[in-house]
DNA sequence: AACCGTTTTAAACAAGTGTTTAAATGGGGA
DNA sequence: TCCCCATTTAAACACTTGTTTAAAACGGTT
């Protein structure tokens, strides 16, 4: 089926030019031309520069909200079964891990991530909006998680720590070798690996801090 | 004088779009037009639409820098009385109470923090260096003080979390009521007080977690 | 082979972009 | 009063933008 292949290389090229150029920043002949297809096929498949964004999101950030939340459930009846509460690290991992390790899968996966890193943050609410909408219930699924694994902690503080966590993990899923802040040819930053696990050190320490 | 009046409404209308819209999303007719000016005085005055960026940022962020590089060397000095270690707490302070004080000031303020928030992770490099260049000598005058305030963390470790805590902030930069992750009738955000213990709470204990 | 709906293509569209130009305007000093 | 300079103005520039159009090409079914 060629239309197929069409509509994926649209979605690939867009995917690739949305995440490092940001979405005002890239036309749709860039992309039809990184993708070598016509024009006029984006409107065709998609409908308009709008509805492409809005499917090259939903095609990632399904997925990776249903794994965040089969993960965050798991821990949810884990604790159950042993009666205790849930665990507030293990809740923490179910919604980072899943994000940072697509993220080091491939190059698309990465220019994905960083565009959905940026999408908080954007002031026009088309691509803010997107976002929003699609990550909202995974994330009322976490915050009551959370709220149970941290019952001393009151709603309005929890909320907060956890727009505080959206931000942490929002500029990591940004970060790439252009946008740091020192030119160190010191330091080499931190493997994969080790930035996960020193990314949930700071949030948990950070949640967990008496109110 | 006519011609400086002018320049200060280019500013004026440049720094709230640019906070507003975003840099790209902002066309020099937009601005020129709220500030009742016209369109060719931006490039009169400025030389282009980069150089007027570099322009708003560098108007506000130069004096915003020098209070915060004043405040953290105050700290220092006080350490170096008492022949203690600098109180990592006091540091955190004089860099984070002056940015978001001045956000809290007026609606200019709270444009133009919006926009410096958003730049670290902007894909355009235009926006990016012209915030990161800026910034670099303050933030590196704060690694080295928490450096001293922190001697069992590692440099690595220590520019990780750094990195971590100018993610946390910036995402407090952008906040506004249209950008929160839940639509809550029920919470209330916290004030502008609140917030700001609340935030320094939060990397503070991020910071000093144990490595 | 003829027909069909789907997909691709090149071309054009109207609108918006940053920038440049050259003429007009204004006010202070000789 | 005249001149000079800085500033403002309206108009045009060349270019890019997202979208639409109508014709062409394609591939499977009868």
């Amino acid at each position: 089926m060629a239309q197929c292949d069409t509509k994926i290389r649209v979605l690939d090229s867009a995917e690739q030019l949305f995440g490092r150029e940001g979405f005002h920043n890239t036309s749709l002949r860039a992309i039809t031309s990184l993708g070598e297809v016509n024009l006029a096929s984006v409107n065709y498949h998609f409908g308009s520069k709008d509805a492409l964004l809005h499917a090259v999101i939903e095609r990632r950030l399904l997925p990776l909200n249903k794994t965040r939340q089969e993960k965050i459930e798991t821990v949810l009846a884990k604790a159950q079964n042993n009666a205790s509460l849930p665990n507030a690290e293990a809740l923490l991992r179910a919604f980072i891990e899943p994000t940072l390790e697509f993220r080091n899968s491939s190059q698309g996966a990465r220019d994905f991530i960083s565009l959905i890193g940026r999408s908080l943050s954007e002031p026009d609410e088309t691509v803010r909006n997107c976002f929003i909408n699609l990550a909202r219930p995974v994330l009322l699924v976490l915050f009551e998680a959370l709220h149970q694994a941290l019952p001393q902690l009151s709603s309005v503080v929890l909320m907060t720590r956890l727009q505080f966590i959206m931000g942490t993990m929002s500029h990591v899923m940004c970060m790439n070798k252009n946008s740091t802040l020192y030119n160190s040819e010191v330091l080499t930053p931190l493997d994969h690996n080790a930035l996960v696990e020193q990314l949930i050190k700071y949030v948990l320490a950070g949640l967990e801090a008496p109110e």
